[in-house]
DNA sequence: GTACAAGCTGGAGTTCACTCCAAGTCAAGG
DNA sequence: CCTTGACTTGGAGTGAACTCCAGCTTGTAC
């Protein structure tokens, strides 16, 4: 699979995927004889891992910690499992402090609508006192 | 209250306030005769209301032609709510693939478990094994 | 009244995460 | 074979949102 098509299959652009790759968030995609890179089905699960995981905001340092752990081994399997944790914590509060603005949105768009209908209600009015 | 009080009252730095006047974030802030910025309870609310949007990721430019269009009275009063439904459509989208990734963390960290919990009793295994 | 902390301005610098570019190589169709 | 489009690299450029700086003025404490 060339890049163009994991491209495509991912929703990630070339130069992000050899961007991520440069940076050692994707490990070092196998070449064709010529250079091409040719991704494996590995590949692409790495790729939707992190697209997944950056789409909530995860920074890209910390996935590169934990990527460089995976290709440690097994032994870093705890530490690992901390990041991800603490990761977990991070985004939950995130979650919450969103939904508090979002009921603050609904708040303020709950008014709005009172007021629009108050305007619509005086509308009404001085159309009923212009047929008088 | 003056600028340093303001960034402590609201954790937004003094670099940030004057930024955002600046850009039109902030109506301008009432000025002592020497200059000095002198911020009232209306000024107080107003970096709030912008604190907590932007911490929801709405972007300055919108917040810009929010406050715009406060700024220009009643008749935008339409135009501001329809700003706000489609932010807060846009947020609640983007709550709900947190959410979805929040789902996956927790699958992966129990994943995690698991494997530490198999670790541990492998090591007991071989305690046990030593024992003999 | 003299430090010195805090305010001001315009503009430059920083960080994050891409995104684009130039210049060269490679592959498939006609 | 030759064109055309996709791939390669290293490095430069971008955009969003600050953040910092130099050089100046102002307010406060002793």
């Amino acid at each position: 699979m060339k890049i163009s098509e994991v491209s495509q299959e991912c929703g990630v652009s070339a130069d992000t995927l050899r961007y991520y790759e440069r940076i050692g968030l994707l490990s070092p995609v196998n070449r064709t004889e010529s250079g091409i890179r040719d991704y494996d089905e590995g590949d692409l699960k790495r790729v939707e891992f992190v697209k997944c995981m950056r789409s909530a905001g995860l920074p890209i340092e910390v996935l590169i910690e934990y990527v460089g752990l995976v290709a440690q081994g097994d032994k870093t399997a705890e530490m690992r499992r901390e990041i991800l944790v603490e990761q977990r914590e991070l985004l939950l509060n995130k979650i919450e402090g969103l939904e508090k603005v979002l009921g603050i949105l609904d708040h303020k768009i709950e008014v709005y609508n009172q007021i629009m209908l108050r305007i619509e209600q005086n509308f009404a009015e001085k159309e009923l006192e212009t047929e008088k």
